[in-house]
Order: C-alpha cells, then structure tokens, then sequence
DNA sequence: TCCTGACTTTTTTAACAAAACTATCAAAAA
DNA sequence: TTTTTGATAGTTTTGTTAAAAAAGTCAGGA
C-alpha cells in the first residue's frame, strides 16, 4: 500500500515537472495533453488517470510553485535582523520567481477575466501568507522598539504590496502592453527598491 | 469669417458634449454615430462635417476632459503650503476625475490593447504634466529646506504615482474585475491616502 | 492497480452570409 | 459658399455551420 503510493507519488511528480516545462515554455492553451505524455512516453489517458482534467493539472503545477516560494520566503523572514532586509528579501524572491516563472503565467494574460475559481484561490492564499509574514516582521520590529508601534500592520503591509504590484503595471501601461516584457523586469525591480526605500523609512519616521 | 467660425466652434461644442453623455453613460462601442446625432436632431453625416472619424471624436472628447483635469491641478498646485497638501491635492482630484467619468474609461476597459496611437499620446502628455507639477512641488520644497535635498524628483514622483496606479490594480485582482468598480473607488482613495502619508514621511525622514 | 488504444464529446477554427454600423458623396437648403 | 441631408457604398461585427483538433471516457489487457 505504501509502495505503491510512493510509485503514485512519484509518478504524479514526473507529470507535475513534465508539465510545468511546458506550461513555461508554450503556455496553458498551447500545450495540449497529447504533447504531454509524449513529453513522458505514456499514453494520455494515464494522464487522466493521475488528473481528472487539464485545469487541475496546472492548478496543481502551480500550487506546487506557490508552496516552494511561500516556503523560501519563510524559511528567512522568521530570521531578519532588520524590516529593510526583510522587505527587501521578499522582493527579490518575488522578483526571482517571476522571472524564473514569467510565461508560465501567461495563462493570466490570455484568459485574464474567468478564470477557474481556484486560481484566484490559490492568489489569496499566497497573498495573505505574504501579507501575515510581512506585518508580523512588522510586529517583531515594534516589539524590539526599532520602529514606532503601528496600530495595524496588516493594513500598512497591504498597501505596500498593491503599491509594489502597482510599479510592474505601471511600467506596463506606458509600454502598452498588458504583461512586463521579460527586458523590463530589472528596470522595475528598481523602481521597486527604491519605493522600498522611501516606504520603510516613512514607517521609521 | 469670424462669426462663422463662432458658430462652427458652438456646433463642435454641441457634438462633444452630446458624445461625452453618451460615452459617459453606454462606453465606445455601445454609442453609435446615429445615436449621437439622433441626440442633437441633426443627421449622422453632419458630424463626419465637423469629426473625421468616430475615433477622432472620442479622441477630442478626452481631449476636453484632460485639458479640465490639468487645468485644475495647475490652478492649485503652484500655490500649496506644504508637500503632503500639494500630493493630496493630486489624490483627491485624480479620485474625483474618475469617479466622475467613470464609465467613459470603459473603453480602455474593454479595448485594452490595440487602442489608436493618440489615446496614448494624450495619457502621456497629462501624465508628464502630472509629473511636472508634482516633482515642482518637491524641487519648491528643497528650496524651502522643509525637506531634504533630493537628487531625482522625477523619478521619486515616478514611482510615487505608479504605486498610487497601484492601488487602484491591487483592489481589482482580488475582486476578479479587471477595472475598479465604483463600490471600490472610496477604498482605494482611502488607501491611496495612507500610501500618501506613509510616502511623504519617508520623504522628510 | 496501472496502463493503453479506440472511441465520444467538447472546443477551436475557418468559411461565409446577414446585420449593424461607419464613412462618403452628390445634391438640396441656408 | 457654407451647412445640411438622404441615399448609399464600404467595413466591421455577429451569427451559422462544418471540419479539425483537442479534451475527456471507457472497456479491457498486463
């Protein structure tokens, strides 16, 4: 029994990378499960067998990205010497991710609107481990007295990330196209360490 | 020749409000030609006398509307008292702009991409005017040594307003809409004021 | 229990006709 | 000469249908 869930459990993750190597090169609608199993000499239907369909085997890859970047950030943020470095460390790792990352998302720019229900499931889960990992490096710093007490941090933490979000669309409408272009990435890194800046040392102020 | 031109200037005011009624209320392409002259009793071949295209029309509608929104900022913008007055300023009446036209945007809404050439020309000319007035505000404020010497106001005005633009996405991609709902707008003011506040001490400090 | 080839169903694409709308123009009205 | 219009030409959108492609199912084999 437990042999043979660790062969499921294996298998399942050879279709997971199989997957996610395409979804990042061609993208959701651009990879059919044909090409797939191909990828995995198996036939499609086994695919079926291990997924009950393609929107859940991309939700999967994709959950599956989220819980290794919500698990590099944790493993550091718990062990920050200052908030500047912790902001900082979530925006790099942020940054890092989406360039790593960046057409495998385009299933968001192609099918922006309607978008299956757990998608955006899996956006707020990630967004508000984010959200607690950074107000609590907020709390940990007023608990330390480096920074004046803040009556909410959440609150202050949520406005930061819309306004870190806010620099890459920024950088978009300008350039009149809906997603950054992969040469554009550092340039708005940038722009967001200094916000970064600025914004932290509002807090200290 | 001058009273003829007079009365072509009344006509031409005439159709452009009619149209920013109607793209007001039912968005580009929900107004049609007919519609507007319809609007006016004249025919629909009168406005091709006074607009070229359809396009054009919005175009010169926008146009108006930008012209109102700078000449506003400008009236007030060279006579603040301190930094935090002059960018709630901006804040309150860009909030206002849009809540005021709010369904005349419905165009970028739907049209995302592919919008005519001069659409972009026009949101770069009011954004650089922005950017003009806004950075002024800050170089007056070096100069007053009510804040501390900055050696790009440009780009920290940059950066201040796509994180303001921000704020205004941040609200929309968990809401699932790919443009704030009117419901959302007084949230996103409130929260654009924090970022405000935030910012601008992280300016002094 | 794991896997497949053959099959069915659903979605996408292409072609094309009908309808709606934009845009033009010759000529009437002012 | 300037302003206005009805009629109409041209273009885009919408709706329809058939073929192709891809998703998804299933009976049966290892």
């Amino acid at each position: 029994m437990a042999a043979a869930n660790d062969q499921q459990d294996i298998k399942r993750e050879k279709i997971l990378e199989a997957s996610h190597q395409r979804f990042l090169h061609y993208g959701y609608s651009k990879t059919t499960m044909n090409e797939i199993a191909g990828d995995l000499s198996m036939s499609k239907a086994l695919l079926y067998y291990y997924f009950p369909d393609k929107s859940q085997l991309y939700i999967a890859v994709m959950r599956k990205l989220a819980a290794d970047y919500l698990k590099t950030l944790e493993s550091r943020l718990d062990s920050f010497t200052n908030l500047k470095e912790a902001f900082t460390f979530q925006v790099n790792t942020h940054h890092e991710f989406i360039v790593n990352n960046y057409n495998f998302f385009d299933f968001f720019r192609l099918n922006e609107q309607n978008l299956p229900e757990t998608i955006w499931q899996i956006v707020g889960e990630v967004h508000s481990a984010e959200l607690n990992l950074l107000s609590n490096a907020i709390k940990i710093e007023v608990d330390k007295g480096a920074i004046k007490p803040v009556n909410n941090p959440e609150e202050i933490v949520d406005v930061l990330m819309d306004a870190l979000h806010g620099i890459r669309v920024g950088a978009i409408s300008q350039k009149k196209t809906n997603f950054p272009r992969k040469e554009h990435l550092e340039e708005i890194h940038t722009k967001k360490l200094l916000l970064l800046d600025i914004f932290i040392k509002g807090l200290m102020a």
